[in-house]
DNA sequence: CACAACTGAATTGTGCGCAATGCTTTTGAG
DNA sequence: CTCAAAAGCATTGCGCACAATTCAGTTGTG
């Protein structure tokens, strides 16, 4: 991923990935601020937007959402909990699952939630066809494992 | 950044915060089990990158260049030095700066690790136009704030 | 039914990332 | 020269990520 004089290991700022490994941090640092004020990390938010979309749903539907797997989850998981933001009770119909479901307060983060994406998108200087474009290529990347 | 239907909080595919934070996670997950090989996790390979470009800079140099601060580089150039491949010590013009160098292993890695570079570039599936594209993207991302 | 194989979640251990704090050294204003 | 402010790095504490392991529960096969 260089495109460097060949010779080279490739210069840092030349590499896809360095500039992936800098925006994606940069994009946490920008929401940092915003969900500190609803208590949650970046992360946890992203939970809670499957959550939105789906409630109810088990840790490991939770975890092919978002890429992670029980050792992210867990914790995390359980955090949210004790911040009153979801409850965790295992299945009768399959005791190994656990459903996860947003509380009252859990659900009322959603209309907040709307405002730090407003936020976020006022900062960024891209053109709205740029960050679509930025997106695709992002997922393209990922998908092509890498 | 959601692009979705208004009344949603964003659906989760459909933010350009998130494909960033999987292809970031999917590139590190590229790079380990070539870089478990080198003794490496990745961003210690980018401080490597720094240092093979020019040998000798301080911590702060190096922070400047990756985007890190002291609290994760400390204990991360603690460890390259713990494995042989770097050595740290304070300038005698300024005791405050520690310089750190390459050990002659720490150079001999530099090869190597052109040959991750060229294993990535096979496994990923966009066209070089379209890595340069996102390389730059990303760049313009990250530098807006977000 | 018995029991091995599998599944889903939790736990453990390591290494970032980052805010906050502490500490040594240097700088600079008076 | 003095001493307060700043710079440079280390440390602490917390929350991810992720590999590896453990454990309870379920499924499938004989």
């Amino acid at each position: 991923m260089s495109f460097a004089h060949p010779e080279s290991a490739g210069r840092l700022e030349d590499q896809v990935c360095f500039a992936l490994y800098s925006a994606a941090r940069a994009a946490q640092q920008a929401y940092r601020p915003l969900l500190d004020d609803l208590g949650l990390t970046y992360p946890q938010y992203l939970v809670l937007l499957v959550l939105w979309e789906q409630d109810g749903q088990t840790v490991s539907a939770l975890g092919d959402r978002l890429h992670l797997d029980s050792g992210t989850l867990s914790p995390l998981l359980r955090r949210l909990d004790e911040h009153g933001f979801i409850t965790r009770e295992r299945q009768s119909t399959d005791a190994r699952r656990v459903a996860v479901h947003l509380t009252a307060e859990g659900h009322a983060l959603r209309s907040r939630a709307a405002e730090v994406q407003r936020c976020l998108l006022d900062a960024v200087t891209l053109s709205t066809e740029e960050l679509l474009n930025l997106r695709d290529l992002s997922r393209r990347f990922a998908g092509s494992d890498v």
